[in-house]
DNA sequence: AGCGGTATTGACTTTCTCTGACTTTGCTGA
DNA sequence: TCAGCAAAGTCAGAGAAAGTCAATACCGCT
């Protein structure tokens, strides 16, 4: 087996055991574990964790630097569609926060959008709404704004 | 971790924790505190607390002397706070869509979070709320949603 | 054997961090 | 007043990482 299969193989065990789809790796420390030349990692993240197979690329030069690979969730709309599709027609305003926390830390949402959906279903809000429609509004308001990021 | 960053985030706590978004310090003072050297101070200075990145530093130096770190609003922020302000503790629907439709033509919001705002806006969501309620809702859920871009 | 593509290597470059020597500025007390 | 101390500022250099690129090696085909 290549060393390019070999190295891109623990880059994908790392991001598989982390739980945002993320590895950050040193280069160098990396280059060492496998007794190959440093540019070597450099030769497996541009030919195996391209954008176009679905992966991110950031890096930091300098002392402490580091390299960060992630991998972007490729059926975003799907995973969209299913969380929307197992939403009742009622919902607490707890399980609606776990949710949205969920798809933050997944990273099928952005922060800033989460932000947005949170201030939404915000208390402020709700305390102008009668008590017994609040778990069908808020419902409502989750899909259609979940609705509105495919 | 690199030193740059935990004194980054030092005296970004700091700003947070002041309430009119100031940190000032004492430099010798902070180096001595994380065992560095004075200069490192200046170093993490002007590459994390720029104009860019929307800080003001001030300082004085000789005896009693102090450095400022300001982080200033941004115009986007104070912009968007005006539109805040200038909404009524009621909104037609039309009125809504329009101020989305002016911010998203200003650049001030993403054509994605205006997306967001809308859907919660949205005829399904409203179909639920008593009629002589929706517009207090509305203009109340456009505030929460807009404070969340801050 | 020769060709084309994929892997591997190493020399060189660029970027970021940290330090220390030296400079500038402001305050204060004799 | 002004000498001296107490800050903060500047800058260049060393070191730590990561990036680039061209030369070379390897491997599977025809």
């Amino acid at each position: 087996m290549r060393l390019s299969d070999i190295i891109t193989q623990r880059i994908i065990e790392m991001i598989e055991s982390s739980e945002n789809n993320v590895a950050e790796i040193g280069r160098n420390e990396l280059a060492e574990a496998f007794g190959c030349v440093p540019s070597q990692i450099n030769y497996v993240l541009s030919s195996r964790f391209t954008p176009e197979q679905g992966y991110i690329i950031e890096s930091r030069r300098g002392g402490g630097g580091y390299v960060k690979i992630t991998r972007v969730q490729l059926s975003k709309s799907s995973a969209i569609m299913h969380i929307i599709n197992s939403m009742g027609s009622q919902i607490d305003n707890a399980t609606a926060r776990i949710i949205i926390e969920n798809c933050i830390h997944s990273g099928l949402i952005s922060v800033e959008s989460a932000a947005i959906i949170e201030a939404a279903l915000s208390g402020t809000v709700f305390k102008e709404i009668p008590v017994e429609l609040r778990g069908r509004v808020r419902a409502s308001m989750l899909k259609q704004m979940f609705l509105a990021l495919l």
